[in-house]
DNA sequence: AGCATACCATACCATACCGTATGGCAACCA
DNA sequence: TGGTTGCCATACGGTATGGTATGGTATGCT
């Protein structure tokens, strides 16, 4: 299952195969076939422990801090300073035609937007409003970590990541009083 | 070639297979590698035509404005007007890792971010700052047409494209004088 | 010792696809 | 009328992979 993770993340998941799978953890099909019933429950069981990770996540750690403009601007940063997700995330988003990728990626949209929205809506948004700049935000989250899978190098011309996430959270949710 | 265009833009590069396609066009293999030499051949023609098509929009369209300020809003606003195209980059990109694919991505993103980054500094910005912006413009955009592609109910929440852009453009290049 | 269970390997079949070999067949030409 | 050319179809071989069938082996129980 970590194999096919780390599949997933490098190459999609149509490069979950079970026989190279298989060759490069030294064993064979037929122990893999032991343990699970199908080369698509292998890919579940992945996607699975992706999303039960992800909701675990986002709502204990900043459903918590009752600010909205702080929680906003934690969670914007917390999302960027998370590279291992971001980069997961982009590779679930190039297998977004998978039919067996699409529901998680869908939900996982759906529940981080929904979060999104809820918290420009504490701030005092009207629901158009909201929503747009959840989505926006969402947008530069998923097309940072899309370049950033990409083309690695035009990302890594701009060495200050918290300048651009500064950049993004004055835009979109601007500091009511900032020192120094 | 046109049938492998909206393949590629569909299902991504690894759905253009020959079997399929000429079963779907009502011909026969035979036929087909009488016209092209092998697959990749279909594939690169392709991506070609698209190369050929964007490099002659982007400077030819915007490279004549003047004023660096307008230019840059101009060709925010057209980027994320020509839908066609984004969705065809966003296609790419989730083939990104096709070793097909990878250099036609990759000039493209050089090309469009170099732009940016050439606009930026006529604007005055710094090297650093320039490149900062560029690359925040460019993942608002991919990230804008990735979310489109993959979950396209999320972004139909959003009704008023013209409202995210002006807040992209806001964020980014800031008008000298705003009315009204 | 005899046996069951858990785990793994080998051999096999089926499918989907790429690419090739070869045989039409129609239209135009000599 | 017979040949040449352009275009297409059929049939085949090769490869990668999913999935199954079946046999082997080690461990621990009775």
């Amino acid at each position: 299952m970590k194999a096919a993770t780390n599949l997933i993340a490098q190459e999609g998941v149509k490069a979950v195969a079970v026989e190279p799978l298989a060759l490069a953890l030294g064993v064979t099909k037929g122990s893999f076939y032991w343990h699970f019933q199908s080369r698509d429950e292998l890919i579940h069981a992945a996607l699975e422990a992706w999303e039960q990770d992800q909701s675990a996540d986002v709502v204990t750690r900043y459903g918590g801090i009752e600010d909205p403009r702080r929680r906003l601007r934690v969670l914007l940063f917390a999302a960027f300073e998370d590279v291992e997700n971001g980069k997961f995330f982009a590779a679930l988003a190039i297998s977004s035609e998978d039919p067996r990728v699409r529901p998680y990626l869908d939900r996982a949209t759906a529940r981080r937007l929904a979060f999104g929205v809820e918290a420009f809506l504490a701030l005092g948004c009207s629901d158009a409003e909201a929503r747009e700049r959840a989505l926006f935000a969402y947008a530069a989250y998923a097309g940072y970590f899309q370049l950033l899978r990409s083309t690695p190098e035009a990302v890594g011309a701009v060495t200050d990541l918290s300048g651009y996430v500064r950049r993004l959270a004055e835009a979109l949710v601007p500091a009511k009083a900032r020192r120094s």
